[in-house]
RNA sequence: UGGGAGAUAGUUUAAUCGGCAGAACAGUGGACUUUGGAUCCAUCAGUCCAGGUUCGAGUCCUGGUCUCCCAGCCA
């Protein structure tokens, strides 16, 4: 069991550590890291590789860094730096006092270019950019050397110093590790150390025109944290060759790289580049849109953190490239929820019911259990009067067979309220049901019969009078294809948006023990699902988006034509 | 046609030395119910293919098929 309570299940990695402490490898230690480049926000993708490196450290008694793989200025901004500081602590991580950035190493990795280059393994390299690639070689062909391969130790430090003075401009040269052009891993055919970007860097400033490449850093990143088990994702499985060569020339501490597979879901895209797209092109209203599978947008719609672990932990850990399906997460989601969102009634397309037989001016207040998954939550009161709202969806005039709910001469009950039954319809010049008259058995209070007769079904209300109004946002998945990276040629991914992804309603009336409530608030609605207090909530409007619809066998029974 | 990796119900996965293929989600049927919620019960459904070794193969061997990753001065 991890501090949340959920059950760690084994896996592959686990094993490997197990072996490792077994045969006394890292002296019994385990050391991860979580090492995100600051250029985008976390996804629920990154929610796996938290969890697995905090876990895992967790688990074995070792420690867990945050480090900021901040090699490329043009493209990362201190703003993701601190939504992602945000979301990992958001998801119930500590890092303690190991914040760390690449950029604290420039210094040191430096060195560490200059000693390669004195070890006759870099060379300062002029071929440009198309040049390299020509020379690079194909998947099925090998490369050739650079003609500037062969320079002498003294010219190529001459030429980095050089560079890093700012003698040249971009893309005029880079440095080269000496490896092997002719390496059926392309990743060994002298791969760039290191390039020149005349760039302002969030947090080196000015210092450095050149910058390291990502696979110049991270292998020594982890090495100088002293970083035991390096666990990434099963694309660097073609790089680890290479940190290996870069660590063992160093001779520096060689933590052990292990690839995992990472978490796809159906019905979304997680690569980057495109959530970038989707938030530049105005298709969602931001990195935090409750659509989006970002850890802010999940907050946002109100997903509770401890159902993004337990679903998480239960995806496990493999080498197999796999979708899950969106339907696990929102299992996990309402699974939380049930236990712990406290129930209140709420009406999204309001029809106005009159109770003839009930008081003019009166008002009842009725006790309503707030949670009955958990008898701590309490009871509440909510206000009962001769006018409600119910929802429109539960009235029919002319019902089908397993309707249980309102219609013309039927009796239904109104939940911790009175049975009531419809008299009259009332219509508007369209044909529209516009109204709805109801009297009631005063007996029933509380919503239980003397006589122990039944009813089928229990609908939600409000009271017209007492009820605030809101703005509901109901959210379907962002796409309408499983997969929406499957393109044909001439199609973009965004041509499968779904258009009905985001639905605004308006004048939904709420009872008023929500009033107060905080932004973030999770709830659920009776009959209709989990809600959360969006963040454009305030008291003289509040606003709610549906996290997720409670399941809904009514809807079932409906398709199959009942 | 180079290199690296992976194939178990619809989906995601488990299976100690080679020893009864086990779960969850989804689906279906039912019980219960003051949420058509929750809960409970039942049920459907699987080892990529072809050989081989073996008393016995998801696991070992041989051959094949399919899928994913790699040709950024991105990470």
């Amino acid at each position: 069991m991890t501090s949340d309570g959920t059950v760690t299940t084994t896996n592959f990695i686990r094993e490997i550590i197990d072996q490792h402490n077994d045969a006394g490898r890292f002296g019994g230690r385990v050391h991860t890291r979580f090492p995100p480049e600051p250029n985008g926000y976390l996804h629920i993708g990154h929610a796996k590789s938290i969890c697995l490196n905090f876990g895992l450290a967790e688990s074995y008694g070792g420690k867990c860094n945050l480090r900021f793989d901040d090699t490329n200025p043009t493209k990362e901004e201190q703003e993701y730096i601190d939504a992602i500081m945000r979301d990992v602590r958001w998801l119930g991580f500590d890092w303690e006092d190991r914040l760390f950035f690449a950029s604290d190493y420039f210094d040191q990795l430096y060195q560490w270019a200059v000693q390669l280059i004195q070890m006759g393994k870099a060379y300062v390299d002029h071929l440009s950019a198309d040049e390299m690639r020509e020379y690079r070689g194909t998947l099925t062909t090998p490369g050739k050397d650079s003609p500037y391969r062969a320079r002498s130790i003294e010219e190529n430090l001459a030429l980095f110093e050089q560079m890093r003075n700012g003698e040249f401009q971009e893309g005029e040269c880079v440095l080269r590790a000496k490896i092997d052009m002719t390496s059926p891993n392309l990743n060994l055919r002298d791969p760039v150390l290191y390039r020149i970007l005349h760039a302002h860097h969030p947090r080196t400033g000015d210092k450095w025109c050149i910058y390291p490449m990502y696979d110049f850093a991270h292998g020594q990143s982890d090495s100088i944290e002293g970083i035991t088990h390096s666990i990434c994702t099963l694309e660097f499985e073609d790089h680890r060759p290479l940190y290996d060569w870069l660590i063992d020339q160093l001779g520096i501490h060689h933590p052990q790289q292990i690839e995992f597979a990472r978490l796809n879901i159906n019905y979304t895209v997680m690569s980057k580049r495109r959530l970038v797209r989707l938030v530049t092109e105005s298709h969602v209203r931001g990195w935090d849109d409750p659509r989006m599978p970002t850890l802010s947008g999940m907050r946002r719609r109100g997903y509770p953190p401890q159902a993004i672990r337990s679903f998480v932990e239960e995806t496990s850990v493999t080498r197999q490239n796999s979708v899950n399906e969106i339907g696990l997460l929102e299992h996990h989601i309402r699974q939380y929820l049930n236990q712990h969102a406290l129930r209140v009634m709420a009406v999204l397309n309001p029809l106005r019911v009159v109770i003839d037989n009930y008081p003019e001016g009166q008002v009842e207040e009725l006790d309503a259990i707030n949670n009955p998954e958990d008898e701590s939550a309490g009871t509440r009161k909510v206000p009962f009067s001769r006018v409600l709202y119910i929802e429109q969806e539960d009235f029919m005039e002319d019902p089908p067979k397993k309707f249980y709910r309102l219609a013309p001469g039927r009796e239904v009950r109104l939940r911790y309220g009175y049975f009531i039954k419809c008299v009259d319809v009332v219509k508007d010049a369209e044909g529209n049901v516009v109204e709805l008259h109801c009297t009631f058995d005063p007996e029933t209070r509380g919503g239980y019969a003397p006589d122990g007769r039944k009813v089928q079904g229990t609908l939600h209300w409000v009271s017209a009078d007492h009820a605030l109004e809101a703005e509901v946002r109901l959210y379907e998945s962002l796409f309408s294809k499983p997969n929406p990276n499957d393109v044909e040629d001439g199609q973009d991914f965004t041509d499968f948006i779904n258009s009905d992804s985001l639905q605004v309603l308006t004048g939904c009336r709420i009872e008023p023990s929500v009033a107060t409530a905080e932004h973030g608030t999770r709830y659920q609605f009776e009959r209709l699902g989990y809600f959360n207090i969006d963040l454009d909530s305030i008291p003289e409007r509040l606003v709610f988006n549906r996290t997720v619809t409670l399941k809904d066998s009514w809807s079932k029974i409906q398709q199959k034509g009942g």
